[in-house]
DNA sequence: TCTTAATGATAGTATTGCTATCTTTGTAAA
DNA sequence: TTTACAAAGATAGCAATACTATCATTAAGA
């Protein structure tokens, strides 16, 4: 039995819900698509039209602007994260164990394993996630978005690792300030090896072991209880 | 005496170097100041023109576009940031203290301490470099860009603070790493604070001091020979 | 004084980022 | 079966962006 994972996303990030209409899931999918495959600053609602063979006028009734689409797609990846986060650490007691297996589900390149959405798929978000993920609150509109409720779901998985950093030790002071240090490593890390190399220790070869080996021994040597 | 900082900048950043001349220089200094004012995404080199009384034909004579004005700020911040480094730790025989050291240069706001350029304020381009400063290499030319050497500056620095964190451990396997996430972390770490702070455990009040200590932890912690 | 580099002034073009309007189509209630 | 209504298609248009090109003017240096 497949369990199709039905996430529930914010209104305010679309006019008209993508998810309910043929055309909405198609722009969607192939804008997932389309940025992952020109960079987002080269992607424009034009271009994804010609692609899904619609017009421009027609894209900009499901979202604003491109920005809302890159925080639509990104978001649900972070709620997508979490719930696979959810998943992998339930029935676990052990705080390190619990640990241990969100590292490597932030780490690991996800593989289609039955959370997938009929139209987004894991892979894709994910790679838009490392290249394009930080635009997604880099501006100046930040606060406004957070109003918003934009990054609730980035905050929701930030405070879910915060608090099994405290379940380890619930002295440690930083928990959330390394929850997101970890999240966001998880992704330039990765971008790094991939690009810029001599940012990391890494090679191609070591494949994800060697970044989760990193992570792993920042997470534990800073909150072991000494 | 006045110390008067020369950087010397990478030549394909440029069309025609904006030190040698006063529209050059207006274009850096303006444009700096113009880019914190609206964002990366919102400047234009028509706006600047505007700003400071020439043509937008103007400066494009200078820099091909305005991600390479971008690039050209960052990258003179990360060298800045490298000579800061070094003039901090010099006559300093213990890493320890040394990256002491060069964690609070990375996390404290620079006040104008001598080491200023006529015209990039090291204020501004701080605060460039928290915002903007992770626009500069997640592109599609990043490989390109790589190749060209736009990121010595920044791969100098990390390699630099490497060797600091290897002088302390020589066995320590990812210090390559761990230099570019306290380096990302520095920006990061403080824009979460600012714009997002549930994703932090600071607090404005808390200024610098906090996240000096939460860097302190990650670094020595990691580092500690068992 | 001549030369040349830098700047200014102006124009133009393709693309981007939208908004508006009008028509057609497909479904669903009356 | 007609009606009606929402979604999508078609088309137009407009201001801003991201450039490039050309020609005139100025300023500094040889």
């Amino acid at each position: 039995m497949e369990h199709e994972l039905k996430i529930k996303m914010n209104e305010k990030l679309f006019l008209r819900n993508p998810e309910e209409t043929v055309l909405g899931r198609k722009i969607v999918h192939h804008g997932l698509l389309l940025i992952n495959k020109l960079g987002f600053e080269n992607f424009t609602f034009k271009k994804l039209a010609t692609e899904i063979e619609t017009t421009e006028a027609g894209i900009y009734r499901y979202f604003e602007n491109k920005h809302r689409l890159l925080v639509y797609l990104i978001t649900w990846y972070w709620s997508y994260l979490e719930y696979k986060v959810s998943y992998t650490i339930n029935n676990i007691q052990d705080p390190a164990i619990k640990l241990k297996n969100i590292i490597r589900v932030l780490v690991e390149e996800p593989r289609n394993d039955g959370f997938t959405s009929e139209f987004i798929s894991e892979q894709d978000v994910y790679q838009l996630a490392i290249w394009e993920g930080s635009k997604s609150y880099l501006t100046r509109h930040v606060i406004q978005d957070n109003q918003d409720r934009f990054f609730k779901p980035y905050k929701d998985l930030c405070e879910h690792i915060a608090q099994i950093l405290l379940e380890f030790n619930p002295n440690y002071p930083f928990a959330h300030s390394l929850a997101s240090t970890v999240l966001e490593m998880s992704h330039s890390q990765k971008f790094f090896l991939e690009n810029l190399p001599a940012l990391t220790d890494f090679t191609i070869k070591d494949k994800d072991n060697k970044i989760v080996e990193f992570l792993e021994s920042i997470v534990f040597n800073s909150i072991q209880v000494k």
